[in-house]
Parts: structure tokens; sequence; C-alpha cells
RNA sequence: GCCGGUGUGGCGGAAUUGGCAGACGCGACGGAUUCAAAAUCCGUUUCUCGCAAGAGAGUGUGGGUUCGAGUCCCUCCACCGGCACCA
């Protein structure tokens, strides 16, 4: 009886689905047991493509399918849930090229993917499957929604509130908004202004309705904003700035895209830029992951500082211009001024002669779109407005600009100007002209003005003064020297009988940089004479030719007050802040890059908003009675391609039939809101339904959603709870992931969950990369189709390769990631047919890391293949079809080697590192080859480790083994193991001289130093090479290793 | 440019805290079985020199720390990923 996997893989599937054995019971639910801990592994659910999947795919799923089965078997009660994203641009695109409706294709593909994950085997709860697109489902995304719209975040207790209370606070006057939209507390007694009110408050009852409805919606959550929007004509949608690429292009389907400005529905996601990146230390996730988080949050700490206008430049504006400044401690520094060009104090500051010019700047800043900008790299351009401000520290009067390179939507969209210590101010005052000041000396500089101070100038030359000068830089910031003149009389003498070589000590980081900068311009002869010129002049110029960004001591900033001089960058920076707050000039200042998420698209294929619009403008919440909102049906779905700048986009949902469009409450005719959401918005919170999937009352029952996401804490570990294993692809970092940690925060505020984070531990898995060939127009040929001269498919060549053909031409081999694209996509479904999915699991996880890419190579298949075959052969006799067990104890050999394997195997396991978990079962197998019939003992723990690699197989010999007690194999435990039985009575001792190893001795494992010692000095060979030589020192590692010394 | 990751035989990869580099698999080579082939089984397989015993070299480069470095520190290089005028 051969070892049938197509046969066995049929029989287990069935009966796992008619069984049942994989579904979780949740709290109330018949089969629920309390004594139970919880464990919730998930995928990152996949989008239903057409085209299905290729055995890239499947990798992560296999691998939390493993720790799914591993953990029912510690005992573990496991939530494993599937489902699809269904929603969005991919989706749509692919029905509109197939002139099909989304809905028919999305179900189409959804029953094609399904029935290919189940053919691996994979333990899902199907029970649970859900898709973003479903009416059920949706119907709770938009409640969320509508949690959203109907919240505000109350800074002073740094989380979202409902909206009622900000209306009961405003009411009450517990709260009061001032002009500039803040929101501050009544103030204290004896401060009050005229009628109780602080001065200049805005009094809640003097407003109108509307303008109270103003000043609500503009605090929510979700909110209307006219902002630049990211819009891509090709596609006739609005992007999320997440969702366009460097190049200012579409990352779905690669069109142009430039900004204009739209009305839009807006997330107010940058509220929670504290807590989004605080809160990364209590997850556990992966440290690259958290940092590109932390980059895409962009947290800066700094100083907003007030520059007042110069006399004679503001005619009717606001006495100052606010900056934002990561370097106050060059405040001394900065020479002059730059505004984004559409910063509203422009008009204000502009002179009437520079008016023209600065209108033109304007404009056409205006009319670049961002892959223009790009084209023209970092070339600086911009326009002096003839307006000058002064600066706070030394009442300097300096120009103000405007150029491109400052943008609006960061920090006020105006800075100051620090040419000496930052890179583009540098880059702009070279183009324009404008000063230079340094305020800050780096070691180098510092260093370098040192050696100015020492050198004999006027009787050296050139070339010696300047291997002396990098000689004397490299030397002090080498060895961090504070006594320059030693330094330097170190110098002369090094030179008196040295010749000229390099900095001394090691080449290390700046010094590196001067030192190649210095050959450089003594090779070509230039900028010694700028240096040297400088340098009789008692100046100090940087050799870098650029800004010294680097942290240093202050010099140059002093005035009657406060002085920074000497003071090394963090203290100066602390001095100043402190200065300018007691003058009220500016205040310390936490500045974000992250921007509000543009939350609508013109697209059919999304979830429609329970968003009303009333006729004097009113924006109005669908009740929640009378959610969902459902997609209408319809037949022209296409979205109208358009740039008419003019014309606001008409949305698809625009030529819905009227009934649908338009809603009669209390007599009033609603129109509703037209745009849909954009794709993120389902997967935002799809592992809260996979909890409880079928309820209709709530998004997530309270009970199912603290056992499935509350985990016990750990001692001393940080603790976030959520789902205990997330496992996906790295290309979600920071899209899905924010998004979902956004949501999930603001449902936490409004007491919806249980967890402030969503997923307490992320995995990344690798890609699978495979060959892909070019012909040599540099067009894709299919994989499949390429073999060398002689016709040998190329998947079945050596690595080494023969020239390769596709038809005859030739062509050229690529390595990339698995895809459509590239034309080298496998499918799992030709593996599960050739090999079966046990093989097929195996393989995957035994190609290396899991967090790691890797090379696919359908050659390779056939050594996990000859695995499973050679387990069965152990099992089974293949002629009679008997089992090859007996009930005889193993011998001692055969069991200690049981032992390590179980270590090994759940070692591996537990650090989900299943390539090595399979080598040692391999090697164990292996082992048991030469064995006439197999021990009972060691058949069981065998299977038992290999079920969850390859469940079919090993449910098969499980049963064959009589289910050891009728148990069924998913609960029959994972095999323990003995630690004594890990240790060898003797042990193998490789004995080094001097660190190479000489020969090998053989020592009962308890002996100590001096017998091993004495063992190895008895064995000959070693005896041979201490022969004549002393011995100066001997470790020994104890088990491990003897070192013996010799001089 | 900045940030992060990776670099080990012909190939995929292994190597708790620094302690025998190359586990395991693929491929290749040799052998057994077979009329033959497939399949299976046994053996060899980092490189160089050597009939051999053995010797030497060796984890991208160069240096350092250490009795001892794939592992720790510094430097440079290559490839992959992310960000990119973020003040």
């Amino acid at each position: 009886m051969r070892y049938d996997f197509a046969a066995i893989e049929a029989k287990w599937q069935q009966r796992w689905a008619a069984s049942g054995v994989f579904r979780a019971a949740n709290p109330g639910e018949a089969g629920f047991d309390p004594d139970k801990p919880k464990f919730y592994v998930l995928d990152m659910f996949p989008y239903p493509s057409g085209v299905g999947l290729h055995v890239g795919h499947p990798l992560g799923y296999i691998a939390t399918d493993i720790v799914a089965r591993y953990k029912r078997m510690l005992g573990f009660s496991v939530l494993h849930p599937m489902g699809y994203d269904a929603f969005g641009l991919a989706a749509e695109q692919f029905a509109v090229e197939h002139g099909v409706h989304p809905r028919q294709t999305t179900e189409k593909n959804i029953a094609n993917m399904t029935r290919q994950l189940k053919r691996l085997g994979l333990s899902y709860d199907w029970d649970r499957a859900l898709a973003t697109t479903d009416v059920g489902y949706y119907k709770w995304t938009q409640w969320i929604f509508l949690r959203l719209h109907g919240a505000w975040f109350d800074p002073a207790r740094n989380k979202a509130r409902p909206i009622a209370e900000l209306e009961q606070l405003l009411e009450s006057e517990r709260l009061y908004i001032m002009p500039d939209g803040e929101l501050i507390e009544p103030p204290a007694q004896g401060l009050e202004g005229i009628g109780g009110t602080p001065f200049g408050a805005i009094r809640w009852q003097e407003l109108t309705v509307h303008q109270r409805r103003a000043v609500i919606d503009s605090r929510r959550l979700a909110y209307m904003d006219e902002v630049a929007v990211n819009w891509c004509p090709a596609l006739g949608t609005v992007l999320a700035n997440e969702e366009v690429t460097n190049d200012g292009r579409s990352e779905r389907g690669n069109y142009p895209v430039h900004r204009r400005p739209l009305k839009q529905w807006m997330l107010r996601i940058t509220k929670y830029c504290d807590r989004l990146e605080r809160d990364l230390d209590l997850v556990d996730w992966p440290e690259p992951i958290k940092l590109m988080q932390r980059n895409w949050i962009g947290r800066s700490e700094g100083a907003r500082v007030d520059f007042p206008l110069a006399y004679g430049t503001a005619k009717d504006a606001q006495e100052a211009i606010t900056v934002f400044t990561t370097r106050p401690d060059t405040l001394f520094g900065a020479t002059y001024m730059v505004l984004a060009p559409e910063h509203p104090l422009v008009d204000a500051v502009t002179s009437d002669p520079q008016r023209a010019a600065v209108r033109a700047y304007q404009k056409q800043a205006a009319a670049r779109s961002d892959a223009d900008r790009q084209a023209e790299g970092k070339t600086k351009t911009g326009v002096f407005t003839g307006g000058h401000a002064v600066n706070p520290v030394n009442n300097e009067r300096i120009p103000i600009w405007i150029a491109d390179y400052v943008m609006m939507g960061y920090g006020t969209g105006a800075i100051m100007a620090v040419p000496a210590h930052d890179s583009r101010d540098f880059a702009f005052a070279k183009t324009f002209g404008l000063p230079i000041r340094d305020v800050v000396y780096t070691p180098a500089l510092t260093a370098i003005a040192a050696f100015a101070a020492r050198a004999d100038l006027a009787a050296t030359d050139e070339k010696t003064l300047c291997e002396q000068m990098v000689d004397f830089v490299g030397l002090c910031i080498n060895q961090q020297v504070s006594d320059f003149d030693a330094a330097y009389q170190a110098i002369l003498r090094r030179r008196e009988k040295d010749t000229f070589g390099g900095p001394l000590g090691s080449n290390r980081g700046a010094i590196a940089s001067i030192w190649q900068d210095t050959v450089k311009a003594l090779h070509e002869s230039v900028g010694i004479a700028r240096l040297l010129a400088a340098a009789r002049k008692g100046e100090v110029i940087s050799l870098l030719d650029d800004a010294e960004t680097e942290h240093g001591v202050n010099v140059n900033s002093a005035n009657e007050e406060v002085s920074l001089n000497g003071l090394p960058t963090a203290q100066a920076k602390h001095v100043i802040v402190e200065w300018l707050e007691k003058r009220g000039l500016g205040r310390k200042q936490i500045q974000y890059k992250l921007r509000d998420w543009i939350f609508s698209r013109q697209r059919y294929w999304g979830e429609p908003f329970p968003i009303l619009h009333g006729p004097d403008g009113e924006v109005r919440a669908v009740d929640e009675a009378d959610l969902p909102v459902e997609l209408p049906a319809m037949e022209d779905f296409k979205p109208e391609a358009s740039d008419d700048p003019s014309a606001p986009p008409r949305p698809p949902l625009a030529r819905a039939p009227e009934s649908w469009r338009y809603v009669e409450i209390d007599g009033v005719r609603y129109e509703r809101e037209l745009n849909t959401m954009p794709q993120w918005a389902g997967s935002c919170w799809y592992y809260l339904r996979f909890c409880d999937p079928n309820n209709d009352e709530r998004f997530v029952g309270r009970e199912a959603e603290r056992y499935w996401m509350v985990s016990p804490k750990k001692d001393g570990q940080p603790h976030a709870g959520g789902v205990d294993l997330y496992v996906g692809g790295a290309e979600h970092a920071v899209l899905h992931l924010l998004y979902s940690r956004f949501w999930h925060k603001v449902l936490y505020d409004l007491g919806e969950v249980s967890t402030p984070e969503p997923f307490g531990r992320l995995f990344n898995q690798g890609y699978i990369q495979a060959y892909y060939y070019e012909d040599a127009r540099g067009v894709r040929v299919p994989a499949e189709e390429v073999a060398d001269a002689s016709g040998t498919p190329a998947a079945e060549l050596q690595d080494q390769i023969a020239p390769l053909f596709h038809h005859g031409q030739p062509v050229k081999r690529l390595y990339g990631k698995m895809g459509k694209s590239l034309k080298n996509a496998v499918t799992p479904d030709e593996i599960c047919d050739q090999y079966g999915c046990d093989t097929m699991r195996l393989y995957e996880m035994y190609l290396g890391p899991l967090d790691q890419s890797k090379l696919w190579n359908t050659r390779d298949i056939i050594g996990v293949h000859r695995f499973l075959q050679r387990v069965w052969r152990n099992f089974v006799n293949e002629e009679t079809g008997a089992l090859l067990v007996t009930d005889e104890p193993p011998g001692d050999e055969i069991r200690r080697l049981l032992h390590r394997t179980i270590k090994r195997v759940t070692d591996s396991m537990n650090a989900m590192a299943f390539n090595t978990a399979i080598a040692a079962l391999i090697e164990l197998n292996n082992a048991l080859v030469s064995a006439e019939r197999l021990p009972r003992e060691v058949a069981q723990a065998m299977v038992r480790m290999l079920s969850p690699l390859a469940p079919h197989i090993a449910e098969e010999l499980w049963e064959k083994l009589g289910r050891a007690g009728e148990e069924a194999l998913m609960t029959a435990g994972w095999p323990g193991y003995d630690e004594v039985m890990l240790l060898d009575a003797e042990v193998v001792y490789p004995v080094q001289i001097n660190g190479k190893v000489r020969g090998r001795i053989t020592v009962p494992s308890d002996a100590d130093e001096d017998a091993v010692l004495a063992a190895a000095q008895q064995d000959e060979q070693i005896a041979r090479n201490l022969e004549g030589k002393q011995v100066r020192k001997v470790i020994v590692v104890k088990g491990k290793l003897l070192n013996i010394v010799v001089g």
C-alpha cells in the first residue's frame, strides 16, 4: 500500500469539514470550555483576485495554520478565521475591463480562492468567513463611520468623546471657543472677561443654529473639508497620500496624479499622532515595521517662534510670522525667512515693486505637479517678497522670501532659514547670495578653527598646510582631543619623520568624509585657495561645502539677556526656548508629519457613506436604525475620467436611481452622499467581526470581543492585548496597520472595545520570489515556456545555466516577486496535483526562515516529498499494508535521539522556525529507516510532531496507530521531553591548540577540567602537537570544548 | 541623500549566551538493485595541495577586541526594501 496522498488528503479534508473540528466556540455556545486559554491567530485577509492564488500567497497562511494546529495541541482554544477584502479599486477595474458587475466577479473569485485555500488543508473556521462587501458586514463599517462622525477629540483627556458631550460643555459654558478655533476652559476666578467669559471667546448662546452646527461639525473625527487632494484623472478618483507613489503616480495602475482642491470627507487621524506613536511600545512587532510607522507619523520636537514683521513691511497683517524649527539653538544664525507660496501672509508682506514677481511665482508653484517638482530635483527656486521680519533674538532685520521648498502642509508653512546649519537653506542662500552665519561649531569646525589659530599660515606651503590640517582634525576628532596645543605639536613631530599617509587613527565617520573631500580638493587643486584665504583671515569655513547639520557647541549666539555661547546643542535648545517662552516669543512644540486621512473616493465599488445632505448645507447622519445604506444596483458604474478643474467630479453614484439618491425626512428632501469609502475601511476592523461574525445586534458582541481580544498580561512584558498573532506582508507596514490602529483607538475611547491596540503581535512573512524571463525586446515571456537549447524546461535545470530560449528566441533570466506581471506565477493547484498539499506545505516552510524572501525552485520540492514517502514506509509495509510498529520499547540511543528531536522541534515551533523543525524530523526519520519495526512510543511522538506541518498524512498514520486510545489527533497533545534524556554519559571534546582543532577526545560527561586536560595530554595526536611547547593557558568550556594555548 | 534589512559551498539554507562553520534538503559524482529505466537503498561532495596520513585557506572588504569571532566593535562594498525639500 503506497503513500496515496490524493486519497488521504481528500478523505481527511472531508472528515474535518463534516465533523467541524476547527469550529471555534464563543462564550455561551455549545462546546465552549471556559478553562481553556484562548489564542487568536490571524492572516491578513486577501483581496479576491481574478487570477486566484499563486504559491506566494499561502506562505503566511500555511505558517498560521501550523501555529493554529500546534496551539490546539497545546490545549488552547484557537480562533483562526479567513475572509476577503473585496471592495476597492482593483475589483472595480477588473469588473470594468471584463464588462461584468463587480459583485459577480467578486463572488466568483471568492469561490475560486476558497476552493484553493481549502485544498491546502488549512484549519480555518470557515463558518466565520466574511467578505467586506457583504451587506451584513458593511452595515457595521457604516456604523463605525457614524461613531467617528459622532465623536470629537478632547485634547484635555487625549481621547475621543461623543460629540453630544461637546455640545453640552459649550452650552453650559464649561468650555469656550476662541476665534482661532481653540477650545479653552473657563478662566480662573478674577480673570474673567466681560460677562464671565474669557476675553475674545465666542458665546454659544449668541450663535445661530447654522453657526453652532458649523462649530460642531468642524470638530468631528469624520469631517468635510476642502483640501488639496491627490486627484487621479485616469482613475477618476481622489487617492490617499499613502496610495500615491514617490514619482507622483497612483499605486494602483501607475497613472499620473496631481493636486487639486476638492471638498472631501476627512478622518482626523492627526489627533492620534501622539498615541499611535507611543503605543508602539506596547506591541510585539518587528522593529523595522515600528520604525516605518514612526517615520510615517514623523514626530519632531522643536519650538514655535514668532518673528515680528519689520516696520514698513506689513500693512494690515498680524504682527508676526510664526515658524516651526527643530533647531532653536541656531536662532542667532537665521539670516532670512521663507514662506510657502500658498502662505496666507504672502500678500501682506509683499512690497509693491515685488508684487508682480511674487504673483507669478505663486502661480507657477500652484501649477507644478508633484511629478514636475520631482523632475527638477532639489534645485532651489524662490522670489524675494520685499518684506522684512525681525529676528527676535538679535533684532536683526531679515528678508522674507517665498519658495516652494517650504510646504504649507507641514509646521506653519513658514521657516526661519539658517543656511550655516541646514543644507536646504544653505543651497538656497548660495543660489540667491544670502548671508551665511556659523553659530554652531561641530567637532570638525572646532578643530579647524584651532588649527587655523596655531599653524604658521604665512610660512608654510599650501599643500603641507592642507595635509597638516587633515591630520590635526583627524587626531582631534578620533581621540576627542581637547588640548589643541599638544595635538598641534604632535602633528608637527609626526610630520618630521612620517610622510603624509592619511589621517591619524582609524578612519571614522566625520573625519573620513573630510579626508575624502580634502584629498579631492588636493587632487583638483580647487578649494585650497579658498580654505587658506579663510584661514589667513582667521575665519573658519567648512571643508564639506555644505551646511554643518551635526550637533556641536554654540558660538556667535548672545544678546544682552541670554548667551548660548559654549553650550552644547541640547542645552542651547533648552536655554533659548526658556528665554523665548519668558518673553512670549515662542514655545516648545511637537510637530508631526502625518496628515489627516482623505477618506472619500469617487468610485462605485465601496461602502456608501451613511450621510445625507440637506438643502441648507446640513450634513446629517443616517439613523442607526436605517443602516445599512445599501449600494444601489447599477448597470453603469464606470467612473468618469475627468480633469475639468471648474466642475467637481461626478461620482458614479450620481447616476443612481432617484429613489436611492433622495430621502425625505420630516418634509425635508435630503440627498445621499455620493462618494464611497476607500478600500481600507473594510480592513480596518475585520479582525473584530471575526470574533462574532453573525451578530445582528452589534458590530461585535461584547463578551466575544473580550474573550478573543483580551489576553492575560505577562510579567514585565509590554502589553496591549489584541490579536495574539497577526501574519502578513510588510507592504502594509504603514497603510492598513496605521489605519486599523487609529479606528481601534477611537472604538476604545468610546468604550466599544476592550484593548488599546488591535494586534498584539505582528509577524511579517517574506515574499516568494521566482525567476522571470525577458526576451531581447525586454518583453516578459511566460516562465514555463522557457527552456535550454536541448528543450529541457528552465525549472528543471541546475543553477549554473546554459543559454535559455523562448520559442527559439534567446531570453535573459531575472529574479523578482512572483506574480502575474512577471509571468512567473506557479499555482498551488499544480503542486497539489503532483505532490499533494502536505508536500506543498512542507516545501514552503522548508524553503527558509519565514520572515525572509526566498526563491521558489520547483525542482527542490522532491526533497520533502521523499521525506513523507520515507515516513510512510517507516510506518507501513508497502506490500502488505501492515503497520510496522512494535510495542517493544525503543533502545537507549533511539530514545535519546527522540527526546533531543522533541526538544529541537518544540523550540523551533515556538520560534516559528519551521524550516529547522522539519530538518529535525527528517533526521529522526532517517535514523529510523534501518529499524525493522518502529517502537510505538517513537511512532506516536513522531506523528504528533508532524501533524501541524503535514496534517493529512499525520491523521492517516494516527488512525493506523489506533488513535492511541480514541484521541483525536488535534487534542492528542504535544509530546514532552525529559531533560535527563538529553544528556549522554560520555561527551566528545574537540581539542584546540591555539584555537585550531587538532583532535578530539571522549570523556565522561561529568569529568572536571583537570580530567579533561589529562585525557587530552594522553591523546597521541594532541601530545605530538604539544611536543616541545610550553602550555601557557588552558580553557575548558564544560561540555563544549578544550583550548590549549601554547607559546 | 537619509533610515532599515541582507550578504555563509554549485544552489536553498543550519549554527541558544562568542566555543567543532557548512545540520537538513536540492544538485552532482560513485556504488547496490534491475534485462533496462524509473523508483529505492548505500557512500562521497567548502576550496587548495597531497596516493595517503595530513597541511593550509575559508562565512561580502579591510581593520579591531578575545585563548577563541559567521556571531561583538569600527570601516568600506554590493544587493533588497522604505522615506525623500517634513524645517
